[in-house]
DNA sequence: TCTTGAATTGAACATACGTTCAATTAAGCT
DNA sequence: AGCTTAATTGAACGTATGTTCAATTCAAGA
């Protein structure tokens, strides 16, 4: 049935991830059957039980690695403590659509196989999602204290911020209308302005 | 095994469908076996063959209702087409609010769901949630025209806005430290500052 | 109380699931 | 070529799935 030639496990290990993302994105990880995943890269389906001990763990490690992926990606890409708040804002809402964007599939996954995950693993992958969102309050927190932002609440607009800029993965094709630049353009300037930024068309006082 | 007393066609089906909401909502459709769902109201699975003919129309018949409720309380609720275009994105944002806090679960389904469903059935549901988007998107259309609203982009605007509403249903407890009207406001602040409307706090110009 | 139609049941069907394991194949080293 | 270890397999296990159906119970009207 197989017809896998120079076998090499890394090689192997990262088809297996590839798709199980693709297929579980699509169908749901409960739909998605170890079968039907083997079958997807020509492989017996007892093969994946050398890279998985079982097919919950194997959701928790693609979790996992997306979550530390976005965490330390961040980590390079963020401007620091001293900058102003309004550009620590600009450089997050850009780091996130450009981090996003090319994900699709890992980013739904994040989003909606939450509940399929051990209580255990559940906690594991919400601590890290909290960290994420906790920077952007911080971000907005400091950016009221120092009067450069405006907003009633930091922690629920730091919420609305990420669930709006999340949201553009659902609708957001590569044929689409729109190209990634002007994505970020216009989520730019809706943050932006959400936030009391004033941006290059800025609100003119007669 | 079943200790129905009192049977009632119509309280039965009620029961089942709030039974298939709360349980779908926390496992998923896939991870739902009719048989668990069955027994949640002490009926046996076979049983469940008389309001449904079959798992996936159940889950159709779930989100429809779901997004019909929406549509027609939505409806009733809007302002005329007269009114200006930030009252009427006012009455949106609250509307929003109202009508999804207390549906958190059917809410959760009818994003999360959507692929457990068939072609046609999915496509049946894409169509009434466009219609929905379609309104807010012409709200804010209407603003930019008049230049009461200010937005680069309406449907992008629209998609974003439902969005960061939609997400608060992620993280809303009725236990928790903010109440349906607390969280009313800060939302309609939120959109507001989004769309250049001036809110009660407006901007001064000096 | 007898009858009628709806509501419900337990058992059965065929199929699919996640997972294990002894046996087999392939790759790399000497 | 021979040896060793890693990679992969087919078959099997026990369990669970969605769904059907003939048989039964139930609620209510005559």
């Amino acid at each position: 049935m197989a017809r896998r030639v120079g076998s090499d496990g890394a090689r192997t290990e990262a088809a297996i991830r590839d798709a199980a993302l693709r297929l579980i994105a699509r169908y749901g990880y409960e739909a998605l059957s170890m079968r039907r995943l083997a079958e997807e890269i020509d492989l017996g389906a007892a093969a994946l039980y050398r890279y998985f001990p079982n097919k919950q763990s194997m959701l928790f490690s693609l979790l996992k690695t997306h979550m530390s992926e976005l965490l330390s990606a961040w980590a390079k890409a963020r401007p620091p403590h001293s900058a102003a708040a309004p550009a620590r804002l600009e450089a997050f809402t850009r780091f996130h659509i450009r981090h996003h964007l090319p994900r699709a599939t890992g980013v739904f996954l994040s989003y909606m196989e939450l509940r399929s995950l051990t209580p255990e693993n559940f906690t594991a992958i919400e601590v890290m999602r909290r960290q994420y969102e906790q920077d952007l309050a911080e971000i907005l927190a400091d950016g009221a204290a120092a009067g450069t932002l405006t907003m009633d609440h930091s922690r629920v607009t730091a919420r609305a911020i990420i669930a709006l800029l999340t949201g553009i993965t659902t609708w957001y094709r590569d044929s689409g209308p729109l190209d990634a630049t002007e994505i970020e353009e216009i989520y730019w300037n809706i943050v932006a302005r959400m936030t009391g930024v004033e941006t290059r068309e800025a609100v003119l006082c007669s």
